[in-house]
DNA sequence: GATATAATGTTATATAATAACACAAGAGTG
DNA sequence: CACTCTTGTGTTATTATATAACATTATATC
């Protein structure tokens, strides 16, 4: 049957994210490749995917990497530490199973983290529009997205809304972004729309982990949302300096 | 120079969605086209296009073409009243002119709304994620998103959060989207939580446009949301019959 | 069951992608 | 300043893929 063939190739399609016409041969013995190729034709047209030489790709699979990617200096970012982020996030994903309400906060990392969440059924909050739709689109969990104004650069919602929006939401565990960590000056990042989020959310939620990559250790950005005495758990991509390790002691904020 | 060119196909390619190698060719005369091939290589690399027989296609693109089509039955919608929609949004978006303070609704007719606002710079409330994406995507607008739980089918959010959300924002002109509309039961809809909202602000709001495609019409959805009496300005993709004609006058509603 | 329409198959042809090697330009380095 | 190493680029032959056009088979409709 044409519909269920085409139904099936788009699903294949839609779940590997990329196949090549020899693939998909394999998997219709019965048709000629001619059928497949028009198959693929008419998927196109429906915008589900793209040909391309030799298969064909899903535009949802295409869109998921754009959102991973929309802070807007990504190149950067990406190349600088994606593993580091996939690290942590694979650290993170775990203690994400012991709360029933948990807040992600935005930016690459918590990117990461949302995609291992896939499985399992948690009520999710979040105030980055990327990590909702992430965390939406494969799974059972109830997303709850802060309303507030929003930021074109990293698709991420912050301001007086949010803060109003979260005064009636109980967070069990918040996993929070860092730009940078000093001595100094503690745990910090860059707006502040989402410093005063941040910090309210701590101020909320029974239990903080802080996400963040070694390359913002020693880094000050503007605003200050937290110090380690706040923090329950902060999560790293590599092992901790003797400095920082007792400034965590004395905190009682572990690092994983 | 190698970063330049690449920048400039980049940007090309990001203008126009898909190009031809051909096309790329005549623009860059000084290089043969094995150069060109080879930037393509990069630019997919990098997640930007995405290349295909002959040439390349935009990522971003792409994704905003899925995002025009997220609602689950999408197959249907598009191939009934895409060209509707489209004179629908043409027709409505003069009006977002002359408001301070606009809501937009979720939906396929929104969503081409949503383009069509790109220049200017309203201040825009919205309940649909990828209304918000599109708005904020290419201009200078201050798009403000309602929280609320997150709907996977259509990327709309709604809930009693999106309820207090709406509390302190002041509308001039809201843009609805209904889903069928009959005399006997109004202009209606089809999920409980989207209907309070609607109603919600089409009370606050001090101008109701409703935004309806004619295969809407003797339609009726579980939800009545509203009725003529309370709408300022219907817009339809065709001339209204007699009946509807009368009702509007007799409840001061204006059909477009 | 006859006719129209849609779906599929087959082939030849045109088109594009790849790989492999060759060449040139610039950046360090001794 | 020669050198060689890297990087970017060009050329060609080869391979792979897409397309178009027509032939065939199924499916529906009356």
């Amino acid at each position: 049957m044409l519909k269920d063939r085409r139904q099936s190739i788009s699903e294949i399609i839609e779940q590997r994210g990329e196949i090549s016409l020899h693939e998909l041969e394999a998997l219709f013995p019965d048709v000629s490749s001619m059928t497949i190729r028009r198959d693929l034709d008419y998927l196109e047209t429906e915008n589900k995917i793209v040909k391309i030489k030799g298969g064909a790709k899903s535009i949802s699979h295409l869109s998921r990497s754009l959102l991973h990617e929309i802070e807007g200096d990504y190149v950067q970012r990406k190349i600088v530490n994606a593993e580091g982020k996939r690290i942590i996030a694979e650290k993170a994903a775990p203690l994400a199973e012991s709360g029933r309400s948990i807040f992600i906060d935005a930016g690459s990392t918590m990117m990461q983290l949302a995609r291992l969440l896939k499985i399992g059924r948690y009520p999710i909050v979040t105030n980055a529009v990327n990590v909702a739709m992430e965390l939406s689109q494969n799974q059972s969990a109830t997303v709850n997205l802060i309303g507030g104004a929003l930021n074109r650069r990293n698709m991420c919602v912050s301001g007086a809304g949010a803060l109003d929006h979260m005064r009636h939401i109980n967070i069990d565990i918040a996993f929070i972004a860092a730009s940078g960590y000093s001595v100094e000056d503690g745990f910090t990042n860059g707006s502040f729309d989402e410093y005063e989020l941040k910090r309210y959310v701590i101020q909320k939620a029974k239990k903080t982990v802080i996400l963040m990559d070694s390359t913002k250790l020693g880094k000050t950005m503007p605003y200050t949302f937290c110090n380690p005495e706040d923090v329950d758990i902060l999560i790293m991509d590599k092992e901790p300096d003797e400095t920082l390790r007792a400034i965590a002691n004395k905190a009682g904020m572990t690092i994983m």
